[in-house]
RNA sequence: GGUGGGUUCGUAUAACGGCUAGUACUCAAGAUUUUCAUUCUUGCAAUAGGGGUUCGAUUCCCCUACCCACUACCA
């Protein structure tokens, strides 16, 4: 989720300043590898809507670019290898950085050392003329280790007491003095691979790149980032940066975990992710929500219009977006918003496109769904005048848009239609004991009978075309209970849990005018041989 | 430990240094409805603490507390 919000953020700033959009991967730690991960995050934002206008596509394309811009393939790091070490070399001949013989357990046992007396090691101005390198070593010693081993790196001079003035878009004025900084590794010998820092602004410089919106854990990093541009001489071209806030858990303290997902029950990723130990983690896009009410969502968790607005579409976004409204906090991330956003996406959506996404879970439910009321007959099926075959379970799209309208304004995600509206295609299969209880007893049952009795006898015949709409049989239902003398909702509710099973859902005159005539027949005969009359039979 | 960043209702956030600190989600109550849901109305609920500057501070400054990040031959 947070990286998605990143990349939104900069897709975001980048289409309302009309510029591009680039994917770059950043895999130069080969020991980091992950299988599948490139393609997961093209296909994450491919679903979020966020499509790069250069970099490379889910099978590893590179995307073609306008012929009015640059191209700047490849895009993946581990491909650029060849170009990184003259520029880490550059920055040694320009007195910036140096070699560093040290070995990994050199290091490991400096700090362990420090540590004993509760110092914290850093490799800078202060220790590293006790280190082994090409700055504490004399050149006839060092020079020939550069051919005779391959575990040495260049690491970067960092300079003494210097404050480094930068400026954040979204946190204003920073300054650091490089003296609580250390000489970080800019290169390794060991896979000839630069580090995220090297690579980073080597990269952005080559690529044109004119902001960097990025987590706010390179904060601490940015110093060494100007300092970068700097040596190389590139500081009129440097890029702006923008620091965004962490995304924290729901409950308690710290940041967002793919833990807090499983405990919570919610997703933190955008998509289904299996990890290399067979490990499932849910993801929004199979949890059920629209990749609108994701994106909404995410845009708002740290940034806001400036005014009460809250729906926006990716359009909208683009239009809205600045970086001077982006909080400097961190957000902690609310599930039930995010649900709420979903529910206002599936009002917006139209009955046809629910319908055609409700369609599948209907097949799943052994319900055979066609396209026209003609193709209905081909398949066999005596359809009702809404669209229904209840008998052979054949329904019309016309007949799943009807329910698809009544039913979405009760629905977060289209998995709950089923549950919601399950009646309208079959029968209920069993009766609420506890509304059964309630509502089935004494002379409600009788009443209920006769009420569906005026229901059948209402409208032309059966098999004359259009029974009646919901509009049409609603008045004169109620008329005739309320004349009768009935009481209206224990009556309503007897001939609820007969059609649905339960004593919640539409209204009856909305379920009537949907299933028709013969199976509102069908189910007061089922109900009737299944709880009886109401009269009492025990003893 | 050091360095940097942050702190407004439970959550997300609004508020040129100036009305009773606004809105959304959640929750609660009421209204509507044949039930449920929806919808509508109302309510609960916040400027971390302490100093200072000022006629006036959520807003600017300092201190404290708490939270977060970084402190790797990871990104």
């Amino acid at each position: 989720m947070g990286g998605v919000r990143t990349a939104l953020y900069n897709y975001l700033y980048a289409k309302r300043h009309g510029g591009d959009f680039i994917i770059r991967i950043e895999d130069t730690d080969s020991q980091r590898f992950v299988p599948g991960a490139e393609k997961y995050i093209i296909e994450a934002l491919n679903w979020c809507g966020i499509i790069p206008d250069e970099g490379v596509d889910a099978e590893g394309n590179v995307v073609e670019t306008p012929s009015d811009r640059h191209p700047h393939a490849p895009y993946r790091q581990s491909q650029r290898k060849g170009i990184y070490r003259r520029y880490a070399e550059e920055l040694v001949e320009k007195g910036c950085a140096y070699y560093a013989f040290d070995t990994a357990e050199e290091l490991s046992a400096k700090r362990a050392e420090m540590e004993a007396e509760k110092k914290t090691f850093i490799y800078s101005h202060a220790t590293r003329m006790s280190m082994r390198n090409s700055l504490s070593m004399p050149e006839s010693e060092w020079k020939p280790l550069l051919e005779s081993r391959t575990d040495w790196t260049i690491r970067f001079k960092m300079p003494e007491d210097r404050v480094v003035k930068m400026d954040d878009l979204i946190r204003g004025h920073v300054e650091v003095n490089t003296d609580t900084l250390d000489d970080k590794v800019l290169w390794k010998r060991a896979d000839e691979l630069p580090t995220y820092h090297l690579a980073n602004i080597v990269d952005d410089h080559l690529m044109e790149i004119t902001e960097v919106i990025r987590g706010e854990e390179w904060l601490p990093s940015l110093p060494l980032h100007y300092l970068l541009y700097e040596a190389f001489g590139w500081q009129d071209t440097m890029p702006r940066f923008a620091h965004l806030s962490l995304l924290l858990k729901p409950d308690g303290k710290g940041k967002l975990s793919k833990r807090d997902g499983d405990r919570l029950g919610f997703p933190v990723f955008p998509l289904r992710w299996t990890n290399a130990e067979g490990e499932v983690s849910r993801g929004y896009r199979e949890d059920g929500y629209f990749p609108e009410a994701f994106v909404n969502m995410l845009a708002m968790l740290g940034w806001n219009p400036g005014d009460d607005r809250e729906l926006f579409s990716m359009e909208d976004l683009i239009q809205a977006f600045s970086l001077e409204r982006v909080i400097k906090s961190g957000a902690r991330f609310n599930p039930d918003k995010a649900r709420w956003f979903n529910r206002e996406y599936l009002r917006m959506k139209s009955d046809a496109e629910l319908a055609g996404l409700f369609i599948p879970v209907l097949e799943s439910h052994g319900m055979q769904v066609v396209d026209c009321p003609k193709c209905a007959v081909t398949a066999g099926a005596e359809l009702t005048p809404q669209g229904a075959d209840f008998r052979n379970r054949i329904f019309t799209r016309g007949y799943v848009e009807k329910v698809v309208h009544l039913i979405k304004e009760r629905a977060t995600f289209v998995a709950d239609f089923w549950d919601i509206a399950s009646y309208l295609f079959a029968a209920p299969a069993s009766f609420s004991e506890k509304d059964a209880a309630k509502f089935w007893k004494e002379e409600n049952v009788t009443l209920a009978f006769k009420a569906a009795e005026f229901i059948c006898g209402f409208g032309p015949e059966i098999s004359a075309g259009p029974e009646f709409t919901k509009e049409q049989i609603e008045g004169p239902l109620e008329d005739y209970i309320r004349t009768s003398g009935w009481p209206m909702g224990k009556v309503m509710n007897c001939l609820r849990l007969a059609l649905a099973g339960a004593s919640s859902g539409l209204g009856i005159a909305d379920i009537v005018a949907l299933i028709g005539k013969r199976e509102l027949a069908a189910r007061m005969d089922h109900i009737r041989n299944t709880l009886g009359t109401g009269e009492k039979t025990n003893g």
